[in-house]
Order: C-alpha cells, then structure tokens, then sequence
RNA sequence: GGUCGCGUGGCCGAGCGGCUAGGCAAAGCUCUGCAAAAGCUUCUACUCCAGUUCGAAUCUGGACGCGACCUCCA
C-alpha cells in the first residue's frame, strides 16, 4: 500500500487513486530561458521515480509536464520585461527561438539523466485562447476585476467563500499587514492580488490578443489551465519544487477553485531544494552550476567531472522532502557507490541456480526478506534511500554468491528467480540507473583479458601492468578472482 | 519582521518512543608477484538545557544555530 505524504495535509495518506487504473499528475516544468541546473534535475528525477513507480504499481499513469514558453516578468519594478523577451534580446534571437533552444537543452540534459518523457508535455504559448476563456470564466464567476486593461485575481473576495493559504498554511489576514507596498502595484485592489492577464507594455516582444487587452497571461495560470485541459478538473497529483507552493501552487489552486467551484488536485507533492557546499544555490552566490557544467567538470567548485548516473544515484540516495546537500565529497562517494551497485547488477546477470538445493533456510529468508522491503520502502512515501540501502545489502549477497564464499544452492531456486529479476528491476526501471559506458564484450575486451591471462601464468608482470593500465583507460578494471579474471567498471 | 521546516558519527544521509539503516572515508585481516576487486572485522552518533516516560535521536517547552518562503526561482 502505498503511502506519499500530501502537502495540503501535511501528512502521509493513503494514495487511493481517483479513478484507478487511471492516475493522473500534473508537476510544473521548467521555464525555457536558461539552461538546466542541479534544481531542475532533483524535480524531474523525484517525480520520475513516481512515474515509474506507480507504472510498476499497475496504475496508467498520465502524466503532463508543462514547458513555460511565455515570458513572465523578470521582477514587479521591470514591468515591461518578461525572461524569454530578455534572453531574446540579449542572444539576438527571436523570443520562440529562446524556447526552443532550451527546451531542446533541457530535453538533452534530461535524456542523459534517465528521465522518462512525461506523456504530455505542453507549451503555455499552445495554449492562449483556453488561457483567456479560463479567465473569462473566473470572471464571470466575479473572482476577478479588469484594471486597465490588465485582469487580476480578487484574493480577498476569493477568501470569503474559500480559503486562501490552505495549501501554504498561510493566514491571509497576517499577509496583509506583512506585505510590502511595492512599486507599480497601484492597479489591483489589494497587494495580495495577481495578474491573471497583464497588459503589454509597448516594447514587450510577447503579445496576444485578448478581449481585455493585447498582452500575455500571469504566471499562474497556464498551469491550472493545461492541467484541467488534459487531465480534467480533479485530478490525482500536482508537483513541483517547494519553492513553488507560495505562491504559484496556492494561486493554481485559487483560480481552479474559482473556475470550477470544484476541487484541484487530490494530492500534492514537493521536492525540497539543492543546495551547494550548505548554501542556496543562487546566480549572485556565483554556485549556480548547471547540468552540464557538472557533467563536464567545467564549475569552477567541481574538482571532477561527474556523470549524469552519479547525480542520479545521489538524489536518489536521500529523500525527496529533505534538502540535499551537494559538495565534490559527496558526489565522489556516490560515483563510487553507484559503480558497486551497478557491477554487482552485472555479475547478478551471470549467476546460475544449479536447480539442486541445500537449503539454508536463513539465508533464504534474508533474501526473500531484501526483495520485499524494496516494495516497502518505496511505498513508504517513495523512500529511495532504503531501498538503496537494500539494494547494497542484496550486492553483497550476490558478491558473495559469486566468488562462492556463499552458495548460491543454498537458496532454492524460486528465491533466485526472484532476486534475479528484481535487482535489475529496481535498479533500472525503477530507479532509472544504468550503465553509462555501456561495454561491448568485443573480440578486443577478450583479447586483452586472455593476454593478460598468458601474461600470468608466464609471469611477465610487466605485460601484465600494461593490460591493467590500457584497462583503466577504458575505465574498467582487471579482477582476479579465485576462479577466474574478469572485468568490472572501474570503482 | 511574519510563516514554515531542519540541526544525526571524519563526510553524505535514513530512522521519528525500546530492536541503535546504508554509502563514502579510515584501520586491520583473507586473497595476491604487487595490486585491484570482493569478503570479513573495527570505528557507535544524534546542537544545548529542562521536562514527559520504566525507557527519547525520536514526544513537550525553551535556548542557540541553519535554511526555505513572504519578490523571479526546481
């Protein structure tokens, strides 16, 4: 049964699916002005995991991932400026151009992650005209007032007959007296309001028609807008950063309220943020580092280059609700850790079970046991952290297994089977891993492997030193077992 | 200033009332021409103070420290 923890009640609940089979999730993508950083790998590799894992569960999962292509405003006080139009101008481009690009970039980086692609995954510019009858329809419904030319969300109205801050936890009489008079605010009734049409200033590049104005649509409301498209008004999971649930997600949830006079979304879900060295990760703290800088080893903070794989391994490594933490120390272990748990992953697929058995019962049970607490970890909120811990306790066995310092006989065969299909399936459908420099076993491989061999028994150490070495430069490494030379990936 | 969250061994990170994950690093052993890999062993922590309890890293209160959000952000 499984378990995730909802925002909204700010504990674990069951998940009962709306309409199971079918479960569908809505997470917030990125906005396509700059290349992807460490943040935007945790989200899409957290909510991945809860695609594969509920696709593992027996569930058809839909999941919509949007792309924000309509520029938002870089700040209140630069009214006439939105993001993409920024970068557009900056690199000579055309604003879709800027789109374009880095959603292609994202796509990329994203693909080297192991990141499933999401079923459906929307542009906010796709989708103008469904925006503009969404905010009719809120107004129509009187949760929102035109102010020349620009349409704004009537928060305090809204409150009187919902709740504003429920997903939050804020108390919207406190904000009012908190918030700051800023600059440019004048038009809306009260500070708390947000645009759900802005009117274009003249040298705003991206503009539509509206009934209200020629201008572009608020931040929030693409999302609640594409999520009802796709997956209708009440659907079974929302995510996204936690960055993102005051106030984007707060307001998703008031405009879809206010539209529908309904509910949103069953369950919500957020990651928790990156942070780099203990510190936020921020552009004026110069530690912004972005995926490929990390995979390149370009950062000026990475001491090594590290591989999608091992930032892969080492999101998965701590929970999702949890900050984490990322330093060259920390990622060093985790490329160390991955590799053990991959290499294990491979010699597991050369294990055979001689179908006779001298049972030991203990053992067996220890493994049964293994292989049921990975589907209990995960249902446990999708703890990816135990079921790692799991996975490293079932590579000992299979180390042991292989060099026979443990008989692989003495647990019956039913158990090997079990085993032997569900590692794999844990550590690469489920958990997305896999080998980066996927290795032929080629005729070359061989031939270095028998050379050394030779080298061996003629005990010419100095071929053999240069076997090891031209070895390593492919990034494996030459074991001798007890029975055997083999090759593993270099730890 | 307001709201929320967190402080775990050399490091990263689980756990959330008793059974004291896991990984990395370090040390020793087995194996070995030397290694590597693998296996075995060792290292025993919960910011501080006060309380609740037979029993607390886990619950309550307080202090200190850190972070997030309140303004664009995954």
């Amino acid at each position: 049964m499984l378990q995730i923890t909802n925002t909204l009640s700010r504990k674990k609940e069951k998940f009962e699916p709306l309409n199971a089979p079918f479960v569908g999730m809505y997470v917030c993508g990125p906005t396509v002005y700059g290349d992807a950083h460490m943040g935007h790998a945790r989200a899409a590799v957290t909510f991945d995991i809860v695609f594969r894992y509920l696709k593992y569960l027996g569930y058809k999962v839909r999941y919509v991932r949007n792309i924000t292509d309509v520029g938002h405003l870089v700040n209140d006080s630069d009214s006439g400026e939105d993001k993409i139009a920024k970068k557009a101008k900056l690199e000579n481009l055309e604003p879709m151009e800027v789109a374009q690009l880095y959603t292609n970039r994202y796509h990329n980086d994203m693909d080297k992650l192991n990141v499933l692609r999401p079923s459906i995954e929307p542009r906010a510019s796709g989708h103008i005209s469904e925006q503009i009858e969404y905010i009719q329809a809120i107004l129509d419904n009187h949760y929102a007032y035109i102010s020349n030319g620009s349409v704004y969300f009537d928060v305090k109205k809204y409150h009187e007959k919902y709740h504003y801050g429920t997903l939050s936890g804020r108390v919207i009489e406190d904000m009012m007296h908190g918030s700051r008079d800023l600059e440019g605010q004048d038009q809306k009734r009260n500070p708390l309001d947000f645009a759900l049409w802005k009117k274009a200033a003249p040298e705003h590049i991206m503009r539509w028609n509206s009934p209200w104005s020629e201008g572009f649509p608020g931040w929030h409301i693409e999302c609640s807008v594409m999520s009802n498209k796709y997956l209708g008004k009440y659907f079974d999971i929302h995510g996204g950063g936690m960055d993102l649930v005051f106030p984007h997600h707060e307001s998703e949830l008031a405009q879809a309220q206010a539209c529908q006079d309904s509910h949103f979304a069953k369950y919500w879900l957020h990651n928790n943020m990156v942070t780099i060295n203990g510190q936020k990760m921020g552009k004026s703290l110069n530690n912004f580092i972005t995926l490929d800088e990390l995979f390149e080893g370009s950062h000026e903070l990475m001491e090594d280059a590290y591989s999608p794989m091992t930032l892969r391994f080492y999101i998965l490594q701590a929970h999702y609700r949890g900050t984490l933490d990322v330093s060259n120390a920390a990622l060093k272990a985790a490329k160390i850790a991955y590799r053990k748990l991959l290499n294990a992953n491979i010699l597991l697929s050369k294990l055979e079970h001689d179908n006779v058995e001298t049972l030991d019962v203990e053992l067996n049970t220890q493994v049964e046991n293994l292989l049921q607490s990975l589907d209990e970890a995960m249902n446990d909120d999708f703890n990816t952290g135990i079921a790692i811990s799991h996975l490293f306790a079932l590579a000992n066995l299979i180390n042991s297994f292989h060099n026979k310092i443990k008989n692989i006989n003495s647990i019956n065969e039913q158990t090997f089977d079990v085993l032997k299909t569900k590692y794999d399936l844990f550590f690469s459908e489920i958990l997305g891993l896999k080998e980066e420099l996927v290795v032929n076993v080629n005729p070359a491989l061989e031939a270095l492997i028998s050379l050394y061999k030779q080298a061996k028994v003629a005990k010419e150490y100095d071929k053999v030193d240069e076997v090891r070495k031209s070895m390593k430069a492919m990034g494996l490494v030459i074991k001798d077992t007890k029975f055997d030379v083999e090759w593993a990936y270099e730890v």
